[in-house]
RNA sequence: GCGCCCGUAGCUCAGUUGGAUAGAGUGCCUGGCUUCGAACCAGGAUGUCGGGAGUUCGAGUCUUCCCGGGCGCACCA
C-alpha cells in the first residue's frame, strides 16, 4: 500500500536529516513521523504534520524542515509534493499509480479491505439477557453492535468467538419458574414482582396442558407484606412441595424463553457461536467447579477477608468504591461470585482478550469485574469494556413508552416487524455506542434521501443497475484524465483498508456507517455527473472500473455493519 | 453525596494519536429529468463547539472548576 511505502521513505529522511544535524528522536516522537490521509482532498492525498512535531528537537522552524525533507524525497508515484501553511507537507499521487492500484482492487475482488495485521483469539461476550422474556430494544443495540464489532475485528486478521452468557440459575431464574406455576395453577393471584405479559401466560398454559394437574392442592399459608419476602416464599414453596413440577417448570420455561430470544436473534441475523450457562459454573462445595476455581485463586492472592459472617473480595485496592461479597453469610454465593466464576471460565479457555458489551446501566460492574480478571488472568490476557446507551423510540414526533402496562413493552421483535432489521441495524450503529439514540420510526420508514438507509442502499442499486449492463474490461486502457477527475472517490477507494483497521482499532462501526454514507454521496455526485456508459470506450471502462469499486466497497462494508445490500429496491 | 457517560448549526449527529478556513444530513431559499433508476444532483444562508481558567507554536479534542441532562451506587440478578 501506498501509504506505507510513503511513511517508511520519510521516516528514513527524517532519521538521515536528524543524524546529520546531530538530533536525537525518541520512539514516541519518531511514531509521530508519518503520512496522514488527507482531511481536503483538494490540498492533497496525503499530509503529515510531523515538521511542526520536529521543530523543538531540531530547533529550526518547521517551514525549514520541510524544505530539507522535501529536497530529498524522490518517489515516482508521486505526482507533486508542496509544503504549505507553516510547514505541512502534502503529497500528491500520480494517476498512473492510482489507476495501477484501481486494478488491484478489482483483482483481490471481495476480499479488498481486509488486513492481516493483527492475530490473537478474542472472546466478545454480548447480549447476554436473563432468559426471563423476549428481548427489548435496547438488548437489540448490544446485539447488532457486536456483531458489527466481530466482524471488523475478524477483518483485520483477529479470530473472534462470539458468546452469549445465559443466566439459567438464580433468583431471577426462580421468579419466572414461579410466574409461569402461578400463571398455571392459582386462579386470582395478585402479581406483583412476578413477571408478567403474555408470554408468560402462554408459558402457563402450555406447560400445563403438558404437565398436567398438580397432585395436591396449593396453599402457601400466610404471605408476608414484604415483596421479596413474598416472591422467595412461594418459590421456596413450589421447590418442595412440588418439586418435580418446579424442576420441570424451570426446564420448560427456560428453554422456551431461550428459543424466542434465538429465533429474535436469528431474525437480525445475529449468530452467537457459543452459549454459556450459569448453571454449569457448579457450586462451591465441589471444590473442581469454577466457582471453587475462582474463589479459590482470589483468596489464593490474598485479597479476602471475613466480615459479618461473609467472605469479602477487597475490590477496593484495584479501584472499586467499595469491597464485595463473595459468599453470603448463608454460604451461598453472590451473583457478583457467579460472575467471577464466569471469568475463571473465560480465561481457562486461553483467549488473548475478551470483551464484554455492556449497557451503560452495568457500568458499575467494571471495576469489580476488571478487579477479580487482574487477579485471575494469565499474563497476556487483557480485558475490555463496550459501554452502550439507552435507545429511545419517537413516533409521530412523541416518545413511544416503552412498557405500557406492567409486562407488557413494545420489543425487539415488534419493532422488527414495523420496520425490517436493516434499516434498524443502521440507525442503531449510525450514533457512537456512548451516545443514546432518539430513534426515529418515521425516518426509518421514509424511502427517501432523509433516510440514510435508504440513500446509502440507493448508490449499491446504481451501481447493479449499471453493471448489469456492461462490466470492467481489465484489457481496455484507462483514461488517466478520468483518474485525476474523480479524485475524491478514488481517494477513499484506495485508504479503504486502512479506514477499516482504524475504525476496528477504535471498535466504532458508526464510523463506517459515516463512511458508507460519505462515500455513497460522493458516488452519487459522480453518477450525476458522468455518464458511465458512453460512445467512448476508454471513457467509459474507467467509469466502469470506478463503479464496480464502488459496488465492492459497498457490499463490503454492509457485510460488515451485517446489513443486506439491495440489488434492486 | 460519590462514580461513569453526554453537551458541536433550528433539529439529528460526525469531527482521525492536539494541526491548516469546525463538517454532513435534515429544515429554509434557488436551479436541474427526451439521457446509465430524479428514491438523485448542483448552488446559497446557518456556529459564544454548555461556561470560566489553565497547558502550548497550535485546543471542539488534554487538565481543572462550575452549569445542564442521562445512568449507576445490595449479602437482587
Amino acid at each position: 500500500m501506498i501509504l506505507i511505502e510513503l511513511n517508511q521513505l520519510l521516516k528514513e529522511i527524517v532519521n538521515k536529516v536528524a543524524a546529520e544535524n546531530n538530533v536525537k528522536l525518541d520512539k514516541k516522537l519518531l511514531a509521530q513521523v508519518e503520512f496522514e490521509i488527507s482531511s481536503e482532498s483538494a490540498r492533497g492525498d496525503y499530509a503529515t504534520s510531523c515538521c511542526l512535531k520536529l521543530a523543538k528537537q531540531f530547533n529550526k522552524k518547521p517551514f525549514e524542515i520541510a524544505e530539507v525533507i522535501v529536497s530529498n524525497f524522490n518517489e515516482k508515484k508521486i505526482a507533486d509534493i508542496k509544503i504549505e501553511g507553516p510547514g505541512f507537507i502534502n503529497v500528491f499521487i500520480s494517476a498512473e499509480a492510482k489507476s495501477a492500484l484501481l486494478k488491484d482492487i478489482i483483482i483481490q475482488g471481495d476480499s479488498w479491505g481486509l488486513t492481516k495485521d493483527f492475530s490473537g483469539k478474542i472472546l466478545l461476550e454480548f447480549v447476554s439477557s436473563n432468559p426471563t422474556g423476549p428481548l427489548h430494544v435496547g438488548h437489540g443495540r448490544g446485539a447488532v453492535l457486536g456483531m458489527a464489532i466481530a466482524n471488523l475485528l475478524e477483518n483485520i486478521g483477529y479470530e473472534v468467538t462470539k458468546e452469549y452468557y445465559v443466566n439459567d440459575a438464580g433468583r431471577q431464574i426462580s421468579i419466572l419458574t414461579s410466574s409461569v406455576l402461578l400463571n398455571a395453577y392459582v386462579k386470582n393471584f395478585e402479581p406483583d414482582g412476578t413477571y408478567e405479559g403474555e408470554y408468560i401466560k402462554e408459558l402457563g398454559e402450555r406447560f400445563k396442558s403438558m404437565f398436567g394437574e398438580l397432585d395436591e392442592k396449593i396453599d402457601f399459608g400466610p404471605l408476608d407484606e414484604d415483596k421479596d419476602i413474598r416472591l422467595d416464599t412461594i418459590s421456596v414453596y413450589f421447590k418442595s412441595k412440588f418439586s418435580v413440577a418446579w424442576q420441570e417448570a424451570k426446564k420448560f420455561s427456560v428453554s422456551q424463553i431461550l428459543s424466542l430470544i434465538k429465533e429474535d436473534l436469528h431474525k437480525f441475523n445475529i449468530v452467537h457461536e457459543h452459549w454459556f450457562n450459569e448453571s454449569s459454573l457448579g457450586t462451591v462445595e465441589d471444590n473442581k467447579s469454577d466457582l471453587s476455581k475462582s474463589l479459590i485463586a482470589i483468596k489464593d492472592g490474598g485479597y479476602t477477608y471475613s466480615k459479618d459472617g461473609a467472605e469479602w473480595f477487597k475490590t477496593t485496592e484495584f479501584g472499586d468504591d467499595k469491597d464485595r461479597v463473595l459468599l453470603r453469610e448463608n454460604k451461598e454465593p453472590t451473583y457478583y461470585l457467579t460472575d467471577v466464576g464466569y471469568h475463571k471460565n473465560k480465561i481457562d479457555r486461553n483467549f488473548d482478550s475478551y470483551i464484554n458489551i455492556f449497557g451503560a446501566d452495568h457500568h458499575g460492574y467494571i471495576p469489580r469485574l476488571t478487579a477479580a480478571f487482574d487477579v485471575m488472568k494469565k499474563e497476556h490476557q487483557n480485558l475490555e469494556f463496550l459501554l452502550y446507551q439507552l435507545v429511545n423510540l419517537y413516533e409521530d414526533g412523541f416518545k413511544k413508552t416503552m412498557s405500557t402496562r406492567r409486562g407488557e413493552y413494545f420489543s425487539l421483535n415488534d419493532l422488527r416487524k414495523d420496520l425490517g432489521p436493516d434499516v434498524i441495524k443502521f440507525f442503531f450503529l449510525e450514533k457512537k455506542s456512548d451516545h443514546p439514540i432518539d430513534f426515529d420510526m418515521d425516518l426509518a420508514k421514509d424511502e427517501s434521501k432523509n433516510n440514510p438507509y435508504f440513500y446509502a442502499q440507493y448508490a449499491y442499486v446504481r451501481c447493479c443497475s449499471i453493471l448489469a449492463k456492461s462490466s470492467f474490461n481489465p484489457e481496455t486502457d484507462i483514461d488517466l484524465k478520468e483518474i485525476e477527475n474523480c479524485y475524491e472517490i478514488i481517494s477513499k477507494a484506495i485508504n479503504y483498508p486502512l479506514i477499516l483497521k482504524e475504525y476496528a482499532l477504535e471498535r466504532s462501526p458508526h464510523s463506517l456507517v459515516h463512511f458508507i454514507k460519505d462515500f455513497s454521496a460522493t458516488f452519487h455526485s459522480f453518477y450525476e455527473q458522468n455518464p458511465v456508459l458512453t460512445e467512448n470506450k476508454i471513457t467509459s471502462n474507467s467509469r466502469l472500473l470506478i463503479t464496480s469499486i464502488t459496488k465492492l466497497i459497498l457490499k463490503n462494508s454492509f457485510r460488515i455493519l451485517n446489513v443486506k445490500p439491495l440489488e434492486k429496491m
